[in-house]
This record gives structure tokens, sequence and C-alpha cells, in this order.
DNA sequence: TGTACATCAGTGAACGCGCGTTCACTGATGTAC
DNA sequence: TGTACATCAGTGAACGCGCGTTCACTGATGTAC
């Protein structure tokens, strides 16, 4: 590696962690071209040989978040046996981290890019990373039913979960509001894990 | 009413069916102060003659949205006698009203007010009736809880449904896909509700 | 009814602001001999 | 090792675009006599 090659790494790290900050105190609309510049100590347009565009960074951005969210959802649900157990771990944990990094984690969905551009893949795989927290509890929850079924099922406890937490983390007026957060995505989690099993448990097939 | 109020009455129609047109088409990001005042005839200044901002325009249109969607999930529960199937109603009508309108009912969350400018009353006021249509099934179906656990119990399912919606409609990676929508929506809801009923059944207290 | 006047709705050019990206230029870095 | 040269990272002024809102002016509307 060259000296140039280690200055070029050297700057997308102190550029990552620059938009990070800066997106976790304002937000995506807080990034600008000139201010991140000016923080990582380059010109304006020498920015531009570090990332491609501004997109770019807030993409680098999400994929560090989207890592840390995984980590936590990995602690959380060591020590847990029982699937339901592990599956509450995991939407608590996740009510956390949102909490805890509530910008970041808006601007995860908030960017949306633009049209005819698709994400790379890359930050996909990170994306499909997280399912394993669910469908790996799940998959032990209800042995009888499908794959397929069970991928649909995570998905849609997944989108469940989230639901309640953006709305109540944005403290918008028809959201459980914030200090019930945790005890409405636990006995949502508990609920759907009773029905569900009602429905799909020991037996086979469906 | 004179000439002139006549008038104001019938352009502020006018700018509000435009606005929602624009929106309905191009997103929040699409209404702009000049396009509006030319499509209803207007010079650009003579706008502010009708609302004070474009984020006035966006509340009237926010405003017809929620009546809207109030009217269908309305008309979605009638003929439904036991609650669990009015909610499955209500919940699926949420679903196809969202999908037939998506960035009119997009508009609804993303736009946030600026700082410290709280919304009117009047639109509070909408969005809380949309909890009837979600609480008066769920008395009867949970007559032994108290009413603030199924207030809390309410937002929890809606904002649940919601999110399942949203990602869905968004088409994000992590969610359900689009022709698998409304099959999960009702699953889920009647997953939850089974869960719940387990939990608080037809018992009292707590 | 007719006329003089006041009010205020309507106009659109101009203001003020913000911002991503480019590009001709410079100087430091690395290479070849 | 030393020198001449090529490459390309770095610079920041300028480009190009977009947009909400204001304001001095005009002309239509309504009123008072």
């Amino acid at each position: 590696m060259t000296k140039i090659e280690v200055r070029r790494a050297t700057q997308l790290r102190a550029l990552i962690a620059a938009a990070e900050r800066t997106i976790a105190e304002q937000g995506l609309a807080g990034l600008k071209a000139r201010d991140l510049a000016a923080e990582i100590g380059v010109s304006l347009g020498g920015l531009y040989n570090i990332v491609g565009d501004l997109d770019e960074a807030i993409l680098h951005v999400g994929a560090r978040t989207l890592t840390r969210l995984d980590q936590s959802l990995a602690e959380a649900a060591t020590g847990e046996d029982r699937p339901i157990e592990r599956l509450v771990a995991t939407a608590l944990a996740y009510c956390r981290f949102a909490d805890a990094n509530l910008t970041l984690w808006r601007a995860l969905f908030e960017h949306r890019m633009g049209p005819g551009v698709a994400l790379p893949e890359w930050h996909a795989a990170t994306q499909l990373d997280l399912f394993a927290h669910i469908a790996a509890p799940l998959r032990e929850l209800l042995p009888g039913a499908k794959p397929e079924r069970r991928a649909l099922l995570s998905r849609t406890l997944f989108s469940a979960v989230h639901g309640v937490i953006a709305l109540g983390l944005e403290e918008k007026l028809v959201a459980v509001p914030r200090g019930k957060l945790e005890a409405q995505v636990e006995l949502l989690v508990r609920a759907v894990c009773a029905g569900l099993a009602a429905k799909f448990g020991g037996e086979a097939g469906n």
C-alpha cells in the first residue's frame, strides 16, 4: 500500500466518522459538503477524491449503523435459551438502539436512492444479516411451518416491532408514548408469538 | 358573505385540490409555490393571500387525507359483528387506502413541523378520531382490561399494522413484499388478538 | 342612480438564501534514468 | 544518490440550479354621499 493509499484510507475513515457525527447531531439534512470537507481538513473539491458524492458518504454511515445494530442485537440474545425470550430480548435491544441512535437510525429509513439507482449489494447484505436474529428463534418456535412462511413471518414481526418503535420515537400523536415503549414492544412480541404458536404450533405443514 | 369572501373560499378549495393532485403525483417535495400558483391561476404573490405559507397548504391536504381515510375505515367495518373481524377489516382497509393513496399517505408521516411549531388542534383531533375504529372493537374484545391499558394497546396495534404496511409499500429490503402484504397484515392482527385475548381475556383487572 | 374616494386583492420582479458539483490551475509525490 | 519529469492529489472560485417569501405598485371592488 503506497503512502497515498494509506492517506486515502485515513481520509475515508475520518470522513465517515465526521459524517456520522453530523448526521447524529443534525440528521441527514444537516450533512453539507462544505462542512464535511472543512471538518476533515480537506478543500471542498478534495472531498470528491475521497467519495464520489455525498450519497456515498451517507451509505458508508448507514453501513456502520447497520453493523453496530447487528452487534447490539447479537449481544442482547446471548444467554437466552427459549426462543420467545430471545425474540423479546432482540426486540427490546432494537428499541434501545433506536432510542440511543435516533437520528442515525432514522437516516437508515429516510434515505431514498435516486430513481433507477440500486443500493450497493454490500449494503443489502448487511440489511439481510439482521434477519438471522429473528429467523433463528422463529425456526425453533415454529418448527412445523414451511421455511418461506417463516421468512414472511420474520418480516412481518420485524416490521410490526419497527412500526411501534418508529412512531413511538417520532412522538407522533397516534403513537405509543415514549415511556411505555419498551413495555408495549415486549407485549406485542409476546402476543404475536402466543398467537402464532397457537396457530402453527408444533403441527406440521401449512 | 361578500363577493370577495366567496372568491376566497373558491380559491382555497382550488388550491387544496391542486396541492393534493401535485402531492399525489410527485410527493411532498414536488409541491412548489410557483407551480401551485400557476395551476390555480393566481400570481405567485397572490398565493400568500390564500394561505399563509406552503406549510398551511400541506396541512389542509393532510386533513383531507385523514378525513378520507376515516371514511374508508368506517365503511370497511360496517357489517362485521365480531370484534376481531372488525379489527381485521379495519386493518385491511388501512392497507388498501395506503396503497391506493401512497404518496398522500406518506406525506402524512413525512411532514414534520418546524421546531416549536405545534400542529393545529383541528388536525390533531382528526388524527385521534381514527382511534375509534380500533378502540371500539378492542373494548369488546377485552372487556376486562383497564381503559388506559386498552388505549395503549390500541396504539400498539395501530403502530404495528402501520409498520408492516409502511415498510411493505416502501418496498424496503427488510419488508414484507407487496403481494403478500394483505395476507400478512391479517395474520398479524389475528395473532395479536389471539395473544391478547389469551392474556387479558374475559378476566378482570390488570 | 351617479360620482368620488378608500380599501385591499392581485401582480411579478426582486430579494435572499442555500448548496452540490465542476474545473483550470498548483504543487507535492513517486518514478525512471 | 541525484536529477528531470510525469502523474495526480489538492485547491477554491465559479457554475448552475432551485425556491420561499416580500413588497412597491395597479387596478378592481365596494362604500359613502
